[in-house]
DNA sequence: ATTCTAACA
DNA sequence: TGTTAGAA
C-alpha cells in the first residue's frame, strides 16, 4: 500500500517468467508466434497483463499436453 | 540492473 | 530452446 499505482496489473517479462514458469525465450517466442498479445511501453518493452500471464499459461499447459504452436494457435483462434 | 531485436547453433 | 551482440 504505498499509495496508488497508475500500474493497474502489468508486469514486464521478468515477472512473466516467474509467474509462468518460462523463459523469456519462450514468452517472446510465443508471443511472436500470435499466441499472446502484450502491450508496448515507449521503449518497446512488453507490457504483460495479468490476462496475459494467464493466457501463458494455458499455452504452457497446452505444451505440456503435446500439443504445438500450430495446435496452440488454433485453440486460442477457437478454429 | 533489465529488456529488446536479430541471428546462429 | 539457448545464447550472444549491441542498443535503449
Amino acid at each position: 500500500m504505498t499509495g496508488d499505482n497508475p500500474t493497474t496489473s502489468i508486469y514486464s517479462i521478468g515477472v512473466a517468467e516467474k509467474k509462468t514458469k518460462l523463459t523469456a525465450r519462450r514468452v517472446r517466442y510465443y508471443e511472436k508466434a500470435g499466441l499472446v498479445d502484450p502491450e508496448r511501453t515507449q521503449g518497446n518493452q512488453r507490457l504483460y497483463s495479468q490476462e496475459d500471464i494467464e493466457k501463458l499459461k494455458e499455452i504452457k499447459s497446452l505444451l505440456e499436453q503435446g500439443l504445438n504452436l500450430a495446435g496452440i494457435k488454433r485453440k486460442l483462434k477457437d478454429k
